[in-house]
DNA sequence: GCGATTAGCAACCCATCGGTTGCACGTTGC
DNA sequence: GCAACGTGCAACCGATGGGTTGCTAATCGC
């Protein structure tokens, strides 16, 4: 994880997940413990270089972490950042439908609608 | 949400949130609870019809629902497929982390590693 | 030491995606 | 009724992204 999303790691996750691909090869890894991108390429219908660009994008979402033995880099699943941009979500569903409730209420009580009074959860990007 | 995702309704969100422009435009939905497109795309750095395209996509992925109402169409941001998918990672993250473990003592105690023994959370395709 | 294996570049190809412009069609409202 | 406004559709464009091939460098096993 060098930087490129260093503002929302959660934008990072997204982007990784958004590929179906890369979701297999997440799987493959989880059903391992842990794999190496020749190896990972064996049961993919894509090359192995394919698969070493996908753990790339992988491991600066910090999805993955490599370790080098010998010759060889191994990769395994990280599951902290995939947690956290659960609790990201599951807390923007609750400031859209907390800020979506105080909007109706105003509206049936006849009130003007405050700008962003909303907090807990924050914004998306 | 028409078909298009039908085996997976969370792949169709991440996708959906992937690109930092409809998170923009949720977000601005989200604060405002509903808008047009036309209203969207003047806050927005894009034209109207870039607007539309991104609505449909988080139409189909059940992130808003479309209200016309006269001459103009009303979108309005949806939580339960957000939610749900916040669910769906929190389970995958707590399948893998359950897994890992199994491996780790699986191997210190000098046994094999069973090939697929897993469930709740389910794979990630 | 040498062949086999594995990782790391780099260049290239093509499809998709985000975005734009232009125009035709329904609503609205004076 | 007609002008103004908002939506819908289609064609087009440039960039990015997923994927490939080809080659070089490091490491292992014997």
């Amino acid at each position: 994880m060098t930087a490129e999303y260093e503002d929302d790691p959660a934008a990072a996750v997204l982007v990784a997940l958004a590929d179906p691909t890369r979701r297999r090869i997440l799987d493959a890894l989880a059903a391992r413990g842990a794999a190496t991108a020749t190896t990972l390429a064996a049961e993919l219908p894509v090359t192995r270089q394919a698969v070493v660009k996908h753990l790339a994008v992988l491991d600066q979402a910090g999805l993955v972490t490599a370790h080098r033995v010998g010759r060889e880099v191994r990769y395994r699943p990280a599951t902290p950042a995939l947690a956290a941009t659960a609790r990201w979500m599951a807390g923007l569903a609750d400031a859209w439908d907390r800020r979506l409730l105080a909007i109706k209420h105003l509206a049936e009580s006849g009130g003007a609608v405050p700008p962003e009074g909303d907090e807990g959860g924050g914004a998306v990007e």
